[in-house]
DNA sequence: CCTGGGGCAGCCG
DNA sequence: ACGGCTGCCCCAG
């Protein structure tokens, strides 16, 4: 596993329970802002979402984004966290972890 | 809403 | 080591 890989599942794994973050933010949080589909490459190669809640990770746009065992079980462990989606759309504003302000105009 | 192109770590030949 | 392809993406038009 590289560093790379570490960075981005340690990450993850600070992301409270009820609260999601996206690949972009990942992405800048190990230093490569615009590797964001890279960290998503290394969420789908950890094949460990027992340990790694990379669940939690959802497109910047707020769109759920795709997930190991599915998109579906992707929403319903998200669902499962209280946080509601409606219609394949996370509501950024109300869940996103660490909160950039420009996710907080509304 | 759809289309195209960019950028990046890993994997494979 | 080298080049090309791929993928839980992103952004501008």
């Amino acid at each position: 596993m590289t560093k790379f890989e570490q960075k981005v599942l340690k990450f993850c794994r600070k992301i409270p329970q009820g609260k999601v973050s996206t690949y972009k933010i990942l992405a800048q949080a190990v230093g490569r802002p615009k590797a964001a589909r890279a960290v998503g490459n290394a969420l789908n190669k950890n094949k460990m979402p027992i340990k790694v809640p990379c669940h939690r990770i959802v497109k910047s746009n707020g769109q759920v984004g795709g997930y190991v065992k599915g998109q579906n079980s992707k929403i319903k462990l998200l669902r499962n966290e209280l946080i509601k989606i409606k219609n394949g759309l996370i509501d950024l504003n109300s869940y996103l972890y660490p909160a950039p302000e420009k996710y907080k105009k509304l």
